[in-house]
DNA sequence: CTCTTGACTGAGG
DNA sequence: GCCTCAGCCAAGA
C-alpha cells in the first residue's frame, strides 16, 4: 500500500490493532504516538470508521478511562462487556485499577 | 474558501 | 478531586 493511504484515520487504526489483550490506551495516547499529539479528538472520530474493521475500539477510552465512546457500539453495555470478558474491571463505564491496564505506545513501543 | 462537529485534553477555580 | 472553559485539528457540508 502507498503512503498516501496510510492517512491519519488509518494510523489510528493500525496502533488500535496493536493494543495487547486485556489492556486499554487513550485517544490522546495514541494521537502523541501518530505525532498528532493535539489530534486526540481526532482519533476518537477517526474510530466512526472502526466499524466492520479488526479495531478493537473497545480498547481505546479517554485518559480518565472512562468509555466515553460507548453510545458509539451497538448496546448500551457492549464495550463493558468487551472489556470485562479480557479480564478488566469495569463499573458504571469507568475501569477500575486503570494504570494496571494502561497501554501507551509512545511507552511500549 | 468558511463554518460546524466531535469516541479529547489541560489548565484554572 | 470535581466542574467549567477554551484550544486543539481533521473531515464533511
Amino acid at each position: 500500500m502507498k503512503l498516501e493511504t496510510l492517512n491519519f484515520f488509518d494510523k489510528v487504526y493500525e496502533v488500535a490493532k496493536l493494543v495487547p489483550y486485556g489492556r486499554v490506551t487513550s485517544y490522546g495516547a495514541i494521537a502523541k504516538y501518530l505525532g498528532a499529539a493535539r489530534s486526540a479528538r481526532m482519533v476518537g472520530y477517526a474510530m466512526n470508521g472502526s466499524g466492520g474493521k479488526d479495531v478493537p475500539a473497545h480498547r481505546v477510552v479517554n485518559r480518565k478511562g472512562l468509555l466515553t465512546g460507548k453510545h458509539h457500539f451497538e448496546g448500551t453495555n457492549l464495550m463493558q462487556q468487551l472489556l470485562e470478558n479480557e479480564g478488566i474491571e469495569v463499573i458504571d463505564n469507568q475501569i477500575q485499577n486503570l494504570k494496571l491496564v494502561y497501554w501507551d505506545p509512545s511507552v511500549e513501543l
